[in-house]
DNA sequence: TTTTTATCCTAATGTTATTAGGAAAAACTA
DNA sequence: TAGTTTTTCCTAATAACATTAGGATAAAAA
């Protein structure tokens, strides 16, 4: 059993080594321009070997978003736990998301810039998972309605694609421009303004006392 | 002369039928999944010849949005003169562009889905013209200040963000569902709700008299 | 100790982008 | 028009990679 421990640690240990290696090239290089013997290089691997851990490149590439997307996933529900109000909730939504993509730039940029040119992106567990880190934006918006926060006439739907959209955006560009600033300047403007389109005018107005 | 134009339209033509071909076929197949003699076959043509018009792939692939991108970019001028009003101006930018994208779908999917991904495209043609055709906006919104359409303290720049994301996430969906449906579903709730946020309040309830 | 299994390597193989070198055809010159 | 240059194109390399074959080494199990 221990012995046994030790062999699937150390398989793990070189799957590891092989998904950073490859994190760290494709990120600072492209998928397109980094090879295998790259990769494999990085690991202290040869080719071949490589090919005892991921079915090939394209299944590398998958794999990153994959494990970091099922992380945040899991991770949201724990956020989110306790706190009051759809407002609140979407400030901790936002703030919360930023902070995990700041502090995990190599995977952000992959998801941001290679995996949705994958042709099966739409197809992947990823994908699944991204839409369901999208629909809390919905419940959250909907709660908002039911406790008079959000305008009753709100189409949660849209209130989420402009959220997403605009939270992208910003992501987008960050890993465009190499993170070279930070990612929560302006926020508050930002996402006052958003919100503001959402609230309703009571909570519009009572928000002008602050 | 005669000769001599007769020439270049045959080269001209040529040209174009490449990029057609390409245009079909990365936006059918993915960039990576196309190849040069995919490329030459459905041109007519081979492999080596397609290097007599192209540096290469990814040249080719950067040409494509750089021809409809610089389309766009003078079209604009036009599409906006005479219309009075920053607001009126929004309504007729969001609607052109994304008529535009409804007109050239396979553009539009190369640009949404190939063209971050590559590692020069900061340093494109491209990206230059993208980012006039958002800047703009930046004026629009400008414009809306000054003849009180737009709350005086409104950051013009994180008005354009809220914008562009918006409407790239609407077209970037719409891509990557095969562009299966109208992107002008729902397209007047979303403009509505994004302007109100930027409206003075006055402009606001005025608006609610409609 | 022998056998099995896991891990890794060197050396193919196959696909694809790109180039070399030159033929065919068109355009130009005298 | 006959010769010359230029344009356009092709077949056949070359080179860079991804992926696989076949087997060596070493650890684990018997």
């Amino acid at each position: 059993m221990a012995k046994n421990n030790s062999k699937n640690n150390s398989k793990e240990h070189t799957r590891v080594r092989i998904i950073n290696s490859a994190k760290k090239l494709f990120s600072e290089q492209g998928y397109q321009k980094t090879t295998i013997v790259d990769i494999s290089k990085q690991a202290g691997l040869s080719e071949a070997a490589l090919y005892e851990y991921f079915q090939g490149k394209e299944d590398l590439l998958l794999t990153i978003p994959d494990l970091w997307v099922s992380e945040l996933l899991h991770d949201l529900d724990d956020q989110l736990f306790g706190i009051q109000g759809a407002v609140n909730k979407l400030r901790k939504y936002l703030w919360w998301y930023l902070r995990r993509v700041e502090q995990a730039p190599l995977d952000a940029k992959i998801v941001y810039l290679f995996l949705k040119t994958n042709a099966n992106f739409l197809n992947t567990e990823v994908y699944a998972n991204v839409k369901k880190l999208y629909a809390y934006l919905v419940d959250i918006f909907e709660e908002g309605q039911k406790n008079g926060e959000m305008k009753p006439d709100l189409n949660p739907r849209i209130a989420r694609d402009i959220f997403v959209g605009t939270m992208d955006h910003i992501i987008t560009r960050w890993v465009l421009k190499d993170m070279s600033y930070s990612l929560f300047d302006n926020l508050d403007q930002t996402f006052n303004l958003i919100v503001g389109a959402f609230k309703t005018d009571q909570s519009n107005s009572a928000d002008y006392l602050n």
